[in-house]
DNA sequence: CAAGAATGAAACGGCTCCGTAACAATAGCC
DNA sequence: GGCTATTGTTACGGAGCCGTTTCATTCTTG
Protein backbone atom coordinates (compact mmCIF):
# COMPACT_ATOMS: atom_id res chain seq x y z
CA UNK A 1 0.00 0.00 0.00
CA UNK A 2 1.54 3.00 -1.69
CA UNK A 3 1.34 6.18 0.94
CA UNK A 4 3.90 8.95 -0.22
CA UNK A 5 1.79 12.09 0.06
CA UNK A 6 3.00 15.11 -1.73
CA UNK A 7 3.03 18.22 -0.06
CA UNK A 8 0.27 19.66 -1.97
CA UNK A 9 -1.63 16.39 -1.27
CA UNK A 10 -0.85 16.68 2.50
CA UNK A 11 -2.66 20.31 3.02
CA UNK A 12 -5.59 19.05 0.83
CA UNK A 13 -5.89 15.73 3.18
CA UNK A 14 -5.85 18.02 6.03
CA UNK A 15 -8.51 20.48 4.84
CA UNK A 16 -10.99 17.92 3.59
CA UNK A 17 -10.82 16.17 6.57
CA UNK A 18 -11.14 19.05 8.85
CA UNK A 19 -14.02 20.16 6.74
CA UNK A 20 -15.95 17.03 7.72
CA UNK A 21 -15.17 17.19 11.08
CA UNK A 22 -16.13 20.87 11.13
CA UNK A 23 -19.12 20.50 9.29
CA UNK A 24 -21.12 18.30 11.52
CA UNK A 25 -21.89 20.01 14.18
CA UNK A 26 -20.37 17.23 16.94
CA UNK A 27 -17.74 19.25 18.99
CA UNK A 28 -13.93 18.22 17.66
CA UNK A 29 -11.76 16.96 20.31
CA UNK A 30 -8.35 18.83 20.68
CA UNK A 31 -5.25 18.18 19.20
CA UNK A 32 -4.02 17.34 22.39
CA UNK A 33 -6.92 15.07 23.17
CA UNK A 34 -7.08 13.45 19.69
CA UNK A 35 -3.45 12.49 20.14
CA UNK A 36 -3.94 10.96 23.89
CA UNK A 37 -6.49 9.13 22.78
CA UNK A 38 -4.65 7.70 19.32
CA UNK A 39 -1.89 6.97 21.60
CA UNK A 40 -4.30 4.50 23.85
CA UNK A 41 -5.93 2.80 20.44
CA UNK A 42 -2.50 2.78 19.00
CA UNK A 43 0.13 1.58 21.54
CA UNK A 44 0.33 -1.16 23.60
CA UNK A 45 -1.05 -1.14 27.09
CA UNK A 46 -1.10 -0.50 29.90
CA UNK A 47 -1.43 3.36 29.61
CA UNK A 48 -0.93 5.78 32.82
CA UNK A 49 -1.42 9.17 33.76
CA UNK A 50 2.54 9.71 34.10
CA UNK A 51 3.28 7.75 31.06
CA UNK A 52 1.37 9.34 28.37
CA UNK A 53 2.20 12.91 30.12
CA UNK A 54 6.24 11.83 29.20
CA UNK A 55 5.77 10.59 26.05
CA UNK A 56 3.49 13.48 25.32
CA UNK A 57 5.63 16.21 27.15
CA UNK A 58 3.10 17.56 28.72
CA UNK A 59 2.11 17.92 32.55
CA UNK A 60 -0.29 15.28 34.41
CA UNK A 61 -3.13 17.43 34.97
CA UNK A 62 -3.36 17.64 30.85
CA UNK A 63 -3.94 13.96 30.40
CA UNK A 64 -5.94 13.72 33.72
CA UNK A 65 -8.26 16.61 32.54
CA UNK A 66 -8.71 14.90 28.88
CA UNK A 67 -8.93 11.80 30.43
CA UNK A 68 -11.85 13.62 32.38
CA UNK A 69 -13.69 15.26 29.11
CA UNK A 70 -12.88 11.98 27.29
CA UNK A 71 -14.33 9.53 29.82
CA UNK A 72 -17.24 11.92 29.55
CA UNK A 73 -18.01 11.17 26.44
CA UNK A 74 -17.67 7.50 26.75
CA UNK A 75 -14.02 7.19 24.80
CA UNK A 76 -11.95 5.95 27.67
CA UNK A 77 -12.26 4.24 31.11
CA UNK A 78 -10.10 4.28 34.01
CA UNK A 79 -9.02 1.33 36.32
CA UNK A 80 -7.18 1.39 39.27
CA UNK A 81 -3.92 -1.03 38.91
CA UNK A 82 -4.75 -3.45 41.18
CA UNK A 83 -0.63 -4.11 41.85
CA UNK A 84 -0.20 -0.94 42.41
CA UNK A 85 -3.27 0.81 43.82
CA UNK A 86 -1.27 4.37 42.78
CA UNK A 87 -1.49 3.78 39.25
CA UNK A 88 -4.66 4.08 37.32
CA UNK A 89 -4.70 2.53 34.17
CA UNK A 90 -6.66 3.81 30.96
CA UNK A 91 -8.62 1.69 29.02
CA UNK A 92 -10.43 1.31 25.59
CA UNK A 93 -13.92 1.39 25.12
CA UNK A 94 -16.00 0.32 22.41
CA UNK A 95 -16.86 4.19 21.85
CA UNK A 96 -13.83 4.82 21.80
CA UNK A 97 -12.90 2.40 18.98
CA UNK A 98 -16.20 3.60 16.78
CA UNK A 99 -14.68 7.05 17.08
CA UNK A 100 -11.42 6.18 16.00
CA UNK A 101 -12.58 3.63 13.22
CA UNK A 102 -14.85 6.45 11.68
CA UNK A 103 -11.97 8.54 11.52
CA UNK A 104 -10.16 6.60 9.91
CA UNK A 105 -12.32 5.93 7.41
CA UNK A 106 -12.66 9.37 6.78
CA UNK A 107 -9.08 10.17 6.18
CA UNK A 108 -8.80 6.62 4.54
CA UNK A 109 -11.71 7.97 2.18
CA UNK A 110 -10.36 11.43 1.55
CA UNK A 111 -6.90 9.76 0.54
CA UNK A 112 -8.47 8.10 -2.00
CA UNK A 113 -10.23 11.42 -3.46
CA UNK A 114 -6.81 12.44 -4.24
CA UNK B 1 2.40 9.54 -6.48
CA UNK B 2 0.12 7.23 -5.04
CA UNK B 3 -1.92 7.55 -1.62
CA UNK B 4 -5.07 4.78 -1.08
CA UNK B 5 -3.94 5.04 2.91
CA UNK B 6 -5.52 2.18 4.32
CA UNK B 7 -7.53 2.78 8.11
CA UNK B 8 -5.01 1.53 9.87
CA UNK B 9 -2.02 3.95 8.32
CA UNK B 10 -4.60 6.85 8.08
CA UNK B 11 -4.29 6.64 12.15
CA UNK B 12 -1.11 6.06 12.04
CA UNK B 13 0.00 9.35 10.43
CA UNK B 14 -2.59 11.06 12.65
CA UNK B 15 -1.15 10.13 15.47
CA UNK B 16 2.06 10.78 14.79
CA UNK B 17 1.33 14.73 13.19
CA UNK B 18 -0.45 14.97 16.46
CA UNK B 19 2.46 13.58 18.63
CA UNK B 20 5.13 15.84 16.48
CA UNK B 21 2.44 19.01 17.30
CA UNK B 22 2.04 18.67 20.68
CA UNK B 23 5.57 17.96 21.37
CA UNK B 24 6.91 21.09 20.04
CA UNK B 25 5.51 23.79 23.12
CA UNK B 26 4.02 26.22 20.14
CA UNK B 27 -0.57 26.63 20.92
CA UNK B 28 -1.69 24.08 18.55
CA UNK B 29 -4.41 25.76 16.34
CA UNK B 30 -7.90 24.52 16.82
CA UNK B 31 -9.60 22.42 14.31
CA UNK B 32 -11.64 25.14 13.02
CA UNK B 33 -8.68 27.45 12.88
CA UNK B 34 -6.95 25.04 10.65
CA UNK B 35 -9.62 24.39 8.58
CA UNK B 36 -10.28 27.64 7.94
CA UNK B 37 -6.68 28.82 7.21
CA UNK B 38 -6.59 25.50 4.72
CA UNK B 39 -9.63 27.14 2.93
CA UNK B 40 -8.01 30.81 2.72
CA UNK B 41 -4.44 29.58 1.34
CA UNK B 42 -6.61 26.18 -0.82
CA UNK B 43 -9.01 27.85 -2.42
CA UNK B 44 -9.31 30.87 -5.04
CA UNK B 45 -9.75 34.20 -3.29
CA UNK B 46 -11.41 36.00 -2.58
CA UNK B 47 -12.66 34.90 1.01
CA UNK B 48 -15.00 36.77 3.03
CA UNK B 49 -16.28 35.96 6.15
CA UNK B 50 -19.73 34.78 4.61
CA UNK B 51 -18.42 32.68 1.85
CA UNK B 52 -16.13 31.21 4.71
CA UNK B 53 -19.18 30.83 7.38
CA UNK B 54 -20.93 29.43 4.69
CA UNK B 55 -18.40 26.55 3.43
CA UNK B 56 -17.54 25.67 6.79
CA UNK B 57 -21.37 25.27 8.65
CA UNK B 58 -20.46 28.06 11.13
CA UNK B 59 -21.62 31.30 12.68
CA UNK B 60 -19.96 34.44 11.30
CA UNK B 61 -18.97 34.85 14.80
CA UNK B 62 -17.04 32.35 14.73
CA UNK B 63 -15.13 33.20 11.59
CA UNK B 64 -14.49 36.73 12.99
CA UNK B 65 -12.68 35.71 16.43
CA UNK B 66 -10.69 32.79 14.10
CA UNK B 67 -9.60 35.83 11.78
CA UNK B 68 -8.78 37.65 15.11
CA UNK B 69 -6.68 35.26 16.70
CA UNK B 70 -4.98 34.18 13.54
CA UNK B 71 -4.05 37.51 12.90
CA UNK B 72 -2.82 38.30 15.83
CA UNK B 73 -0.59 35.45 14.92
CA UNK B 74 0.39 36.91 11.69
CA UNK B 75 -1.01 33.76 9.58
CA UNK B 76 -3.87 36.35 7.79
CA UNK B 77 -4.69 39.86 7.41
CA UNK B 78 -8.08 41.69 6.58
CA UNK B 79 -8.43 44.31 3.81
CA UNK B 80 -11.46 45.87 3.18
CA UNK B 81 -13.22 45.51 -0.09
CA UNK B 82 -13.42 48.53 -2.04
CA UNK B 83 -16.12 47.71 -4.44
CA UNK B 84 -18.37 46.74 -1.68
CA UNK B 85 -17.44 48.58 1.77
CA UNK B 86 -19.34 45.97 3.73
CA UNK B 87 -17.17 43.29 2.64
CA UNK B 88 -13.83 42.20 4.24
CA UNK B 89 -11.32 40.59 2.55
CA UNK B 90 -9.58 37.79 4.02
CA UNK B 91 -5.73 38.01 2.75
CA UNK B 92 -2.46 35.52 3.13
CA UNK B 93 0.31 36.57 4.36
CA UNK B 94 4.14 35.44 4.65
CA UNK B 95 3.71 33.87 8.05
CA UNK B 96 0.45 31.69 6.79
CA UNK B 97 2.34 30.34 3.87
CA UNK B 98 5.53 29.17 6.36
CA UNK B 99 3.03 27.55 8.70
CA UNK B 100 1.14 25.96 6.20
CA UNK B 101 4.17 24.69 4.33
CA UNK B 102 6.06 23.35 7.70
CA UNK B 103 2.50 21.53 8.45
CA UNK B 104 3.12 20.17 4.71
CA UNK B 105 6.51 19.08 5.21
CA UNK B 106 5.68 17.31 8.56
CA UNK B 107 2.18 15.50 6.92
CA UNK B 108 4.68 14.25 4.43
CA UNK B 109 7.15 13.30 6.39
CA UNK B 110 5.50 11.27 8.29
CA UNK B 111 3.21 9.63 5.47
CA UNK B 112 7.05 8.45 3.92
CA UNK B 113 7.66 6.50 7.07
CA UNK B 114 4.93 4.20 6.95
C1' DC C 1 7.68 1.44 61.46
C1' DA C 2 8.72 6.03 60.11
C1' DA C 3 10.29 9.18 56.41
C1' DG C 4 10.53 10.14 51.90
C1' DA C 5 9.27 9.34 47.00
C1' DA C 6 5.80 8.61 43.56
C1' DT C 7 1.23 8.80 41.54
C1' DG C 8 -2.93 10.88 40.14
C1' DA C 9 -6.48 14.23 41.32
C1' DA C 10 -8.30 18.69 42.89
C1' DA C 11 -8.07 23.74 43.47
C1' DC C 12 -7.10 28.19 41.76
C1' DG C 13 -7.03 32.16 38.62
C1' DG C 14 -6.60 33.16 33.81
C1' DC C 15 -7.33 32.89 29.03
C1' DT C 16 -9.77 31.35 24.91
C1' DC C 17 -13.58 29.93 22.56
C1' DC C 18 -18.58 29.22 22.27
C1' DG C 19 -23.65 30.55 20.79
C1' DT C 20 -26.82 34.10 20.69
C1' DA C 21 -28.34 38.62 20.35
C1' DA C 22 -27.58 43.22 19.41
C1' DC C 23 -25.13 46.68 16.68
C1' DA C 24 -22.86 50.12 13.08
C1' DA C 25 -21.88 50.67 8.41
C1' DT C 26 -22.90 50.10 3.71
C1' DA C 27 -25.64 48.81 -0.33
C1' DG C 28 -29.80 48.33 -3.02
C1' DC C 29 -34.46 49.40 -4.14
C1' DC C 30 -39.00 51.77 -4.25
C1' DG D 1 -34.35 60.42 -0.06
C1' DG D 2 -36.11 56.81 3.00
C1' DC D 3 -36.74 51.93 3.97
C1' DT D 4 -34.97 47.37 3.96
C1' DA D 5 -31.35 43.96 3.37
C1' DT D 6 -26.68 42.63 3.89
C1' DT D 7 -22.13 42.41 6.00
C1' DG D 8 -19.03 42.08 9.59
C1' DT D 9 -18.17 43.17 14.39
C1' DT D 10 -19.03 43.60 19.29
C1' DA D 11 -21.19 42.40 23.69
C1' DC D 12 -22.71 39.07 26.97
C1' DG D 13 -22.86 35.10 29.89
C1' DG D 14 -21.23 30.43 29.93
C1' DA D 15 -18.21 26.52 29.23
C1' DG D 16 -13.65 24.34 28.53
C1' DC D 17 -8.84 24.09 28.76
C1' DC D 18 -4.48 26.02 30.49
C1' DG D 19 -0.29 26.03 33.94
C1' DT D 20 0.89 25.82 38.56
C1' DT D 21 0.41 24.56 43.12
C1' DT D 22 -1.37 21.77 46.58
C1' DC D 23 -3.23 17.59 48.23
C1' DA D 24 -4.56 12.46 49.44
C1' DT D 25 -3.18 7.97 48.77
C1' DT D 26 0.09 4.44 48.23
C1' DC D 27 4.58 2.49 47.79
C1' DT D 28 9.47 1.98 49.05
C1' DT D 29 13.36 2.17 51.66
C1' DG D 30 16.30 2.69 55.50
Amino acid sequence: MATHLSTANALYLWHHVGLAQVRDEEPDLSVRQMTILLSIYLEPPPHTVRGLAAKLNVSKPVITRALDAMGKLGLVTRRRDQDDLRNVLIQRTVGGSLYLERLADLVSAKSNEL
